[in-house]
DNA sequence: AGAATTCGTGATAGCGCTAGCAATTTGGTC
DNA sequence: GACCAAATTGCTAGCGCTATCACGAATTCT
């Protein structure tokens, strides 16, 4: 079954086929008709290796991300993969383990391949795999975060920013000795830690003994034992901003064990707004971002360019929203504007 | 960069050098020598394309799933991933999202580009999908469970089994008005019903009302809304067996946010032992099966059929085993081999 | 009207690699 | 020493597709 038998029963040469495929507005119409119909006839499928062979190009899309299990990345690989359904793109997946010598190493490896484009996380690359994307002729998104100088294209969040509205957040609830949580610090987390720093600075309010961390990859269980260590080292501290929701899941399972009374006693806020956390009780006030949205901006990006329409905005700011919920007090602000006894939360639809 | 270039370094015909990379033992010692440092030279990755259209075969894995997201199949794809990159192995992902008809087409489409294996979870394809992949000449392996007439290799565990255990677990720890929650019933889910279902039956304490079930995806938000179901049909209940732990992570919180007592009052048990579970107050009574292992070991029947030497078993039970905790009661037998007052229990390591 | 351009189609020549066979060398055997 | 089998290397001919150029016919321009 190749593009030959489909030429013979339309009746054209194998090269007008192929044409009608890729290029139907170069073929005229009755003759489009004609192959169309014999394609569909033979169930006619083009070989992706005699293709990309022949003309130095493939369909694939690499795609390089820390890693695939963490809800974080498996949100944005689902908007990837649902939108290269749409289009002839196929994506190719690889874990860069969150090392960017490894990193490194599988630009390197794609590149080599002369993928369609490609999709890296961030702006943390190394020097080398920084130039290997700069020179590439191809397109490139960068995700998750932004920053000045993309190689090519960008569309993210600022890390920072939400870091510093959590920061904020907590202060105007009255929050004063509000400790950091973290897990594996990767550059996105430590931008939040820095937008938290930047608040507590100006606010007067800045203590490096109000941050602890691990080198553990983040999980409920890494969030209990933070907490434990906090307690230990500040029991005077009011509130928790952690690292990621799994951090605060385990701070709050952990407070329910050691008796600590959420939001009375300490405030539990975490980052990235998973599905658990919402329904948590108390709901745990995080900062919801477009994860999902990123993978599909990002592939609508790649698609764009490589019909050589490239996107209006080469950088795409999807930014991040604020979930205010019972496991920190309101705000002054959402106070004056609530009913006195807050009713139970209202859950945000969270649909897969 | 080719294949003629790195022979003509080496002072061989293209062919010799092709045939050092494919069957190193078909080449004599000096010659082979020659050919990888000039390999190594040039820094030569041979055409991935040209090899697969000249030899009609290619190196790719293709793996169907239904979900990217749920951390079952995200836990088993890095198992396969993690394992591909030690082989020359490339992995090739899609999304069945729970659809055999999607499943087939998937199933179509692979096969038409002759992937190197097929990777495909359960045992409920679709008749022409099962039909396709009997008649495939390339080794196949179903995960997730285990079956009768497996198409070529199987990896999983009986989830029937697995239902029971638990089952038998609660009536041992003197539950006897056991729920059953359950989100969306894939097949997988449903055969841990009938296990449940079996073991009621066979105490005389099977009862239709006792169970619940939504067909949306399951979640720890679905958790809450199923506990409000059932302690609404039957306040009478004393344990819940949930269909997945973010189910019994959203009973959980429901039951803390309604008063009601765990596990005095009601037991709480999930399956899949996730991370979370074990981390939460009380830490919640699961099932661990061995999901990273079976990515594992799925590539390594592959690998070993790809070299010629199909495993020495088709089918592989990796087994499951019970993780009872604190949200239920204990069992008679592990009453009586503990101290009185349970200690914290340990965490099991949960390592990533 | 003749030249220049565009349009639609086709012929040719590979893309980089490997299957299959052919040629050569080596090491034994009778 | 002639002969055979095995081991080693190389040649030839594609795999299925597309880039490039070529060609005639239709269209536009001067």
């Amino acid at each position: 079954m190749t593009i030959a038998d489909v030429a013979a029963r339309a009746e054209v040469s194998p090269i007008t086929v192929s044409r009608a495929l890729r290029e139907p507005a170069r073929v005229s119409e009755p003759l489009r008709r004609r192959i169309d119909a014999a394609v569909r006839a033979l169930n006619y499928v083009p070989d992706q290796h005699a293709r990309a062979l022949a003309s130095a190009r493939t369909n694939v899309v690499g795609v390089l991300v820390p890693s695939l299990t963490n809800t974080v990345f498996a949100d944005v690989l689902r908007g990837i993969h649902d939108r290269a359904g749409k289009t002839d793109l196929q994506v190719q997946f690889a874990n860069t383990r969150y090392s960017p010598l490894e990193e490194e190493r599988l630009i390197r490896l794609f590149l080599s391949q002369s993928p369609a484009a490609l999709i890296v996380v961030g702006i943390d690359q190394t020097q080398a795999g920084a130039k290997l994307l700069r020179a590439a002729e191809l397109p490139v998104v960068q995700i998750m975060e932004l920053g000045p100088e993309p190689f090519d294209m960008m569309v993210g969040f600022s890390q920072f920013g939400a870091g510093r509205a959590m920061t904020e957040h907590l202060l105007g609830a009255g929050y004063r000795r509000i400790a950091f949580l973290a897990a594996r610090l990767d550059p996105r987390s430590n931008r939040r830690m820095a937008g938290y720093r930047a608040v507590m600075a100006e606010a007067g309010l800045a203590d490096d003994s109000l941050m602890v961390q691990t080198k553990a990859p983040s999980s409920v269980q890494v969030g209990c034992e933070l907490l434990r260590e906090i307690m230990a080292r500040r029991p005077d501290i009011d509130a928790v901003f952690c690292n990621n929701d799994d951090i605060a899941l385990g701070a709050l399972f952990e407070c329910q064990r050691l008796g600590i009374a959420v939001p009375e006693h300490l405030g539990v806020a975490g980052f990235n707004d998973f599905e658990m956390s919402a329904a948590a009780e108390p709901p745990i006030t995080s900062v919801a971002t477009e994860r999902y949205a990123m993978g599909v901006t990002a592939m609508d990006m790649i698609a764009k360019s490589i019909i050589g329409e490239p996107p209006e905005h080469k950088v795409v700011d999807l930014g991040f929203h604020l979930c205010p919920r019972a496991s920190t007090r309101p705000s002054r602000a959402e106070a004056a504007a609530r009913p006195r006894k807050p009713a139970r939360p209202k859950v945000a639809k969270e649909t897969r």
